[in-house]
DNA sequence: ATATATTTGCAATTAAGTTGCAACTAAAGG
DNA sequence: CCTTTAGTTGCAACTTAATTGCAAATATAT
């Protein structure tokens, strides 16, 4: 049975091929996971997606992958403050900056854009003569369903 | 006279016990010496300040106690984007929220508070009804010197 | 002063990510 | 296309940061 490699040159691909580097199947396989990913993925669960595809595939080729789209700023490392765990997720940098909240009781992740988080990246670039090359806002808290749910309930 | 810009002496030490939270000398100390620190210090600097005032401190101890203190909410963990290993940095965590910036050529850590920022946190919280808790900004680039100085250089 | 629930230090363990290196392979050149 | 070669992969071993189990020690209430 044929592999189907059948991606679609995604923007991941694409801008690392613009940038002379080198594209490997491995590569291809985990830039496609990244891309189709519908929340935030750690390491592991990357690897997890990968090897669906391409069994052999290593963690150490996740890792060093995930390397390369930062020395690149493709993508964006979180912690999501740690609520599990000291993993590190990862996203495609967005076109716009965008801030995460993390609800301390359920875990969901909610994500906010805002034209005063533009201000206030101009207002740092002024005031503090500090060129930004990349932001990360992790806000903890509950959200609006723990709120209404919580009875007085605390988080674990 | 007083000193402005030092802190009251034993806040920690205080705020655990009116929440009736046993104290002992390894927590003074380690207390002490969050409390006295002139930058961010991850765990194993503390542990290294805490053994010069208690030789036999454990770094299990030393643990324990920011676990503790992140609980009642008293420190803010920090990976300043991890500019150097993987480790955590812990301040007590300050009356008014303030932003880190980062600069990823010389590492130097700079804070910022600015009222764009309590007002950004205002609109999440109404606008996506979020309660927030706690909130972590760290902003990476260059700094006013690295930016004079830099003659088309880039980070390592 | 005593009782007891908590905390400590030690050793062992887990979790996340990195490194050295031989084999492999993408891309460039004939 | 076939060869070349510099960059990449997978494996195993390693590092670093932090956690756990447990016996001994100790802070606090009585």
């Amino acid at each position: 049975m044929p592999l189907p490699q059948t991606e679609v040159p995604g923007r991941l691909v694409a801008e690392l091929l613009s940038r002379g580097v080198r594209m490997t199947t491995q590569r291809r396989t985990i830039l496609s996971v990244i891309e189709t990913a519908r929340q935030h993925l750690d390491a592991a669960q990357i690897l997890r997606h990968a090897r669906k595809l391409d069994p052999g595939l290593d963690r150490v080729t996740v890792y060093r992958t995930i390397r390369l789209l930062k020395r690149h700023g493709l993508v964006d490392e979180l912690d999501l403050l740690h609520l599990e765990g000291e993993k590190h997720y990862y996203e495609r940098r967005p076109q716009r900056d965008h801030l995460h909240m993390a609800c301390v009781r359920c875990g969901k992740i909610l994500e906010f854009e805002s034209d005063l988080f533009e201000r206030l990246k101009g207002q740092i670039q002024r005031d503090c003569r500090f060129h930004i090359l990349v932001t990360r806002v992790e806000i903890g808290g509950y959200c609006a369903q723990c709120r209404s749910n919580s009875s007085g309930l605390h988080p674990a």
